[in-house]
DNA sequence: CCCACGAATCGAAACGTTTCGACAAACATC
DNA sequence: GATGTTTGTCGAAACGTTTCGATTCGTGGG
């Protein structure tokens, strides 16, 4: 395998003219430029990896952290995870996996070992103890999710409360009085990721602001659970006309399958809302508006803030994204006597 | 951040000897050894990635390629992409996560720069462009599922074949004669990976040398579909009495509803057996008799198999994992009259 | 005509390991 | 007591880059 040497000698220049060539750090003459092109060419060569991140400052690989618990929904886990692979090869990183049982020694590991620039960390928790090694390591890292205790980490997240608010507003606006909030299972909302409880407030502060009823309720990913989750808030008093789901892709199929078989029908009796769902809801039955949870916008600013780390300072900071608005048709007026 | 001169330096002895005690490739006195331990915990050593590469002859990372297919069952792909990483774990590999976008460029480029020891290839469907890549680059590699043409390669994957016999027999032995198999959608047959024929033929080539009737049905995954697919099998002549579905989760669940819906029992009425799911089918109600795929396995040895290129060589071969048949009662004999 | 300057190129020193060969000392063999 | 072997340690040469400071050469200004 060809390197650099080689194809200094082929060239007739320098190793050093050669590395300038490549990187374009210094001016090099026209001439010496297209003899080194061909030379590269002809040789195949590719730098050598090793050799680039010992004598350079940078390894151009992040780490990912990525722990998959009981309660993760494996298809949102894994967009997240390709997006971070995917953002971070438009700035010519590679993305190292860590497991999820080696997740506080594996960072210690490629962290201390210099083999890894930074650490993307996802799926962060409330307690999370990757975010006080991340701190104690002082090593560029992006967080996606927002731990209990922030200070001096780089967060990037959707802004849950602002969508959570702005599914309040799209209903009350429409002129819905009576809303419900159809969230994960409890257990999600005790220990794990905050963002369940970030969307929850959101909306009930929101539908408090607007003056509107407003109830939450959780629900297993079951079928039956999802029908008797959904009776209990149809049939209060007042019943509720304005839906928002923040649950799994499961439960929003479950959700319109219990609506039809109560003989309701999408606007017309029941507007809907899919809440920060990574999934498509353009395709249901009928299709529900929704305010996306994008990995791609969510990785890419985290990459992004990673690599600014490693050259100027980045501040710390929690960077919330703001939430965007996708109609589908599945919001309407209630009807009138209800 | 420390490095090996350093502690060189305050265990008072030279590098080389500092190297030769912490790879145990040389014998070092205890007194030596005693000092150099001490410094490596006082001054909290960890030997730069970058400089080890460069010097020994190894990485200590394997690429792993993950092509995110629409028909991909994202719970069974990220079990595998765990099991892939954790598995290199167990031979102190890190995994490098290459993005589908990137198949085969990224391949070419971690490969010829150098920056990873071996390729781990996930997912492999008939024509699949990155197993000729893998052949011609020469890198040492595993593939985890069998190409269409495997010469050359060192493929790893379940005995899809031996599974659905396994099926078969199970039920035949139980007293069936009539058995059908549940598939996936028929795109999944036509261009993709190629274990789903793999089970299909085994199962009909078994049944026929056991003399039974059998019949093989695809279905899409929507519980309507899965309903109609499941009616043409019960309500043929003869019915089916022995059931083998290989399909993701949500069809499994779709079947036992469905098959609840006719007021039929399982084992009573309809003996199933899931075959080569990722997920756990103990958990159903009622729970399935199961033939699982298991990630851990596959991707263990796949591993294994990518350490072992790297010294000593391996011939290229297609490894098959026996299948195992686990009862949770869903066998039984079928009813005397039907 | 001399000087300063920019453009283009080169040589050499780093980066942090591993590993080969050498060497001294201790020890066993006959 | 000479000879060979093992044990423990060291120095130095790789490994393949990047990058800092020269150096050379032409060019335009004074």
């Amino acid at each position: 395998m060809a390197n650099i040497h080689d194809v200094a000698r082929v060239a007739g220049v320098s190793i050093s003219t050669v590395s300038y060539a490549l990187s374009g750090k210094r001016p090099i003459g026209e001439k010496t430029r297209l003899r080194i092109d061909a030379a590269v060419r002809e040789l195949d060569y590719m730098p050598n990896a090793a050799g680039r991140m010992l004598a350079g400052t940078r390894t151009r690989i992040f780490a990912l952290t990525a722990p998959l618990r009981s309660d993760t929904y494996a298809p949102a886990h894994m967009a997240f995870v390709l997006a971070v692979a995917t953002a971070a090869r438009k700035y010519d990183y590679d993305v190292l996996l860590l497991t999820e049982d080696e997740a506080t020694d594996g960072l210690r590991r490629v962290s201390s070992s210099r083999l890894v620039d930074g650490i993307i960390v996802l799926d962060v928790s409330i307690n999370d103890e990757r975010a006080e090694l991340v701190r104690a390591l002082g090593v560029p890292a992006a967080l996606i999710g927002v731990p209990g205790n922030a200070d001096g980490l780089v967060c990037v997240d959707l802004d849950f409360e602002a969508a959570a608010a702005l599914a309040v507003d799209r209903l009350v606006d429409a002129g819905h009085t009576s809303l419900a909030l159809l969230g994960h299972p409890g257990v999600v909302y005790e220990r794990g990721s905050n963002f369940p409880t970030r969307f929850r407030d959101g909306f009930l502060r929101r539908a408090a602001e607007r003056g509107v009823t407003a109830r939450f309720t959780m629900t297993e990913k079951d079928p039956p659970e999802v029908r008797a989750a959904l009776s209990g808030v149809l049939d209060a008093v007042p019943a509720a006309t304005g839906l928002v789901v923040h649950a799994e892709e499961g439960v929003h199929k479950a959700v319109l399958e219990a609506v039809a078989g109560r003989g309701l029908s999408v606007p017309g009796d029941l507007s809907v809302i899919a809440g920060a769902p990574t999934f498509d809801t353009s395709a249901f039955t009928p299709p529900l508006d929704v305010i996306p949870l994008i990995p791609a916008d969510t990785c890419t600013r985290a990459v992004e803030l990673a690599v600014q780390q490693l050259d100027g300072t980045v501040a710390p900071r929690v960077e919330l994204v703001a939430p965007t608005y996708r109609e589908h048709g599945s919001v309407a007026a209630p009807r009138p006597g209800s």
